[in-house]
DNA sequence: TCATAAATTGCAATCGATTGCGGTAAAATA
DNA sequence: TATTTTACCGCAATCGATTGCAATTTATGA
């Protein structure tokens, strides 16, 4: 496809009556190269129209200038403000992304990892998806000393650089929360135990519970994909049970609003009836009425620290990071203010 | 960083005691190798831990197998419906995707258009900026013959590839419907008619208008940035204005949205007093109450058929297809729904 | 059995840029 | 002026895989 006649360094070096390696060296500003000579390639590179070609550079130089990064879904909001913070910084360092989705299936997710070490990407951005049970699928990049970045839904390897929110306490304080406005009976909604981000928040319901001597009963306690849908079915669930809740804390916002939509459909009087608090801030949450109680989880940053952690680890090789925890916030709205 | 005994065909080569070309041919699966040395090949090189150095093969090749992917933001859900299917098709034929924001800004767009170029994309997918005016930073992909397609925010010049649904026949649509319901003094709220999107709704719009007799008043049309401050803003706007507007249509459902959390809370009743259709079906539009009327738009659809026509010019060279027009679909729901 | 066609394989150049090492000329020092 | 630095520059190998063309082997047919 492309012109045949790209200009490369060798038309360069044969206009100026130089050497490529002059060139070479000229145009990635290589301290030994007179500035004179350094000028006269600059300007006709310029007047040639050259180009780099990243790809022979990227086989000398073992380097593609290339980070993976690996979600599970990208028509989320969380991830994307995440991405978006993620290519900010990527894009200031000079580094390029590839992006894939791993469609919360490990199987997707091992493939996307393996496409990653063929495309030679310098490090890793890594969620882990729903289903993701052992970190086999990495050991290429550990052994072979690429770094691997996890964000939101990390690796407890004690090996693994993680970046994540206190999820234990952000669970404790939104379950002491409801416990506050005069809970007793408080549903968990959650995904997979096997990820951090919902057995820490579930963690943090249980101590709760426990701290205000609130019996954790196994029925109380959803485990779904937390999507419209399962936030649909959870709601069947929930007003199907014998004896009703009187507060939900779900684990991301999404299922909390499908699950306040049908409750508003069969009756349920929010927050009187039942109090609700979801988690992330998707902006959905100021829109449902009334207002949804949250956890602020702060996307773009975690995109931003991921990338420049990683970046950092790239261009100086020192490990001194290990892991991140950032601020989350309790946000409360109307959905779980019984008192004003 | 990585490994320095990687394993090339040349060990393979020199294990099986043949030619280099021939393990290349061999992993290749060129007809002109004999299946038993082929076989012996793929042996080895499973036992060697072989695997292609994609770089050097990309710069003997001159294709990547790589698409780039230029939209205006990742945190819309229509864009990252839209990148889910673009993802699906790619990974389906083994492509990979660079993606890159723009961020509504043409200096960060033609930026990301010269990082595709240089990072030797094969092909690109673009949605352009709120702002991009001119298409110059597309000629070195044109004068190469690379091929561009543009999805939903696309390029109105006769050669461009374009990927839409009939926006004006929506416009007009949504339009009609508010006028059906017994509005006579409709808001029009857009982007920027330099983007075909915006305008064509707009055109849409003004014939609607037009076919029912119904003046088009500049007052009532208004131009920003469709983000949810703007809707906000837009809000104060409409609820200043000295004969209020019976009805609204609204570009996306995100402002859509923002003008009737604040038109609620004016006290302003939807739809009896305002009558009001958004665009792009985003889940947003069926949490909000009323639920809001709204244009349904195929973002993954429009993803998937993007990558797989872009795939299609490459590996055919034939330019069959010009240009694409999918369906979209009214949905009606309270939000504009006067008469039952 | 010998000539010819077909099936396989290997040689060597190529894709562009990078870089260690050695060479030369100019500048600094004695 | 002779000698040592310093500053620049070029040679040639290298990064792995691909591919046109020639060479070799094998199969086919007369």
């Amino acid at each position: 496809m492309r012109n045949k006649k790209e200009t490369t360094i060798y038309d360069i070096a044969k206009f100026l009556n130089i050497s490529a390696s002059t060139v070479s060296r000229g145009i990635s500003n290589h301290p030994s190269v007179n500035k004179i000579t350094r000028e006269k390639i600059l300007k006709t590179a310029m007047e040639l129209g050259y180009r780099q070609n990243i790809i022979a550079s990227n086989l000398r130089k073992k380097k593609t200038n290339t980070i993976g990064v690996v979600i599970p879904r990208f028509n989320s909001y969380f991830m994307s403000t995440v991405i978006a913070g993620i290519d900010k910084v990527a894009n200031q360092k000079g580094y390029n992304l590839i992006i894939s989705q791993s469609q919360e299936s490990v199987i997707k997710e091992i493939n996307n990892i393996e496409t990653m070490y063929n495309s030679r990407v310098d490090g890793l951005l890594v969620s882990l998806a729903y289903d993701t049970e052992n970190m086999n699928h990495f050991k290429l990049f550990m052994k072979n000393n690429i770094p691997v970045i996890f964000f939101d839904r990390v690796c407890e390897h004690p090996d693994c650089v993680n970046i994540t929110i206190d999820n234990n306490l952000a669970g404790y304080e939104a379950t002491k929360h409801l416990i506050d406005q005069g809970c007793k009976k408080i549903v968990y909604l959650g995904g997979s135990l096997k990820r951090n981000v919902y057995k820490n928040r579930y963690e943090g319901y249980e101590k709760a519970l426990n701290d205000y001597n609130i019996a954790v009963e196994e029925d109380n306690v959803i485990i779904n994909m937390l999507n419209e849908q399962a936030g649909f079915e959870a709601a069947g669930t929930i007003l199907n049970m014998k004896k009703m809740p009187d507060g939900i804390f779900a684990a991301n916002d999404t299922s909390a609003v499908a699950i306040m939509c049908q409750l508003k459909k069969a009756g349920v009087k929010i927050p009187k009836d039942i109090a609700i608090v979801g988690f992330n801030n998707n902006p959905i949450s100021r829109v449902i009425d009334p207002n949804l109680s949250t956890i602020d989880y702060p996307g773009q940053e975690i995109g931003e620290i991921a990338a420049s952690t990683l970046i950092r680890k790239l261009d100086n090789k020192k490990n001194v990071v290990k892991s991140i925890v950032l601020d989350h916030q309790l946000i409360i709205r109307e959905s779980s203010l019984r008192y004003k």
